[in-house]
DNA sequence: GCCCAGGGCACTG
DNA sequence: CAGTGCCATGGG
């Protein structure tokens, strides 16, 4: 068990927003949803499983090709063949494989209705959804309080606080140390991963970063 | 040309 | 259970 970093945490979180402000993740186009009377939740989920391992601006120009064909929903993406959807969503890399990931799920799961009585543990046997991206259609999709982890999640983390672990380990202690709020579990996640876009890169901007005092990297702890 | 991005699966030791 | 190879496009 990890220590308790409730304090830690709490201030590492509003130290974010402030700096960063709402980031209000995931997007949907509700405009288009309105219009082809579609359900926007499963435009979060298809955007979680197109941006495995891959940059949001290739995912955007994936989900504007499947509004073209207005199959941006759980019966779109069934409807349409494997081989045109594959192609749609290039942009988004991996495409063969994410196009069978898409067609299975939607096979698994007809609507977001069926979709809304699922659990974590069902999610995980779906292939093409792993942790990662099971959290991500709990928090975003289903309003669940399941904490997303990603690396840069583990990154920050370890560079910040020097805590280390595996999936499980550190979506836990997030869990142990927040407030069981929808909104912080979305916004914090959402904050963590601009930052680490922004400045706490790979090679981190270090010296320009508003967190150096408290971070255990910079102050050569680790 | 290289490196990276809002992972997951299959296989190996 | 940890490590490795594979999947692939587009932008810096």
């Amino acid at each position: 068990m990890l220590r308790s970093g409730k304090r830690e945490l709490i201030e590492l979180y509003k130290t974010l927003l402030k700096e960063y402000g709402e980031q209000n993740w995931w997007p949907a186009d509700e405009e288009y949803h309105r219009v082809h009377g579609t359900d926007p939740r499963e435009e979060v989920v298809i955007g979680a499983i197109l941006t495995q391992n891959t940059n949001w601006k290739n995912v955007e120009k994936a989900l504007e090709n499947l509004k073209r064909e207005k199959i941006l929903s759980f019966e779109g993406i069934r409807n349409v063949s494997s081989y045109k959807l594959a192609e749609l969503i290039k942009p988004a890399g991996f495409y063969r494989q994410k196009a069978k990931y898409l067609k299975n799920f939607v096979t698994v799961y007809p609507s977001i209705g069926e979709l809304e009585k699922t659990t974590r543990d069902e999610l995980l046997k779906v292939k093409g959804v792993g942790k990662e991206t099971a959290d991500v259609i709990l928090l975003y999709a289903l309003n669940r309080l399941s904490f997303v982890i990603d690396a840069y999640t583990k990154r920050l983390l370890f560079r910040l606080m020097g805590i280390q672990g595996d999936y499980e380990t550190l979506k836990s202690f997030f869990e142990n140390n927040l407030p069981k709020d929808l909104k912080v579990y979305k916004e914090f996640h959402a904050l963590i991963d601009e930052h680490c876009k922004r400045l706490c890169k790979k090679k981190p901007l270090c010296e320009t970063c508003f967190l150096k005092e408290r971070c255990r990297f910079f102050n050569n702890l680790l």
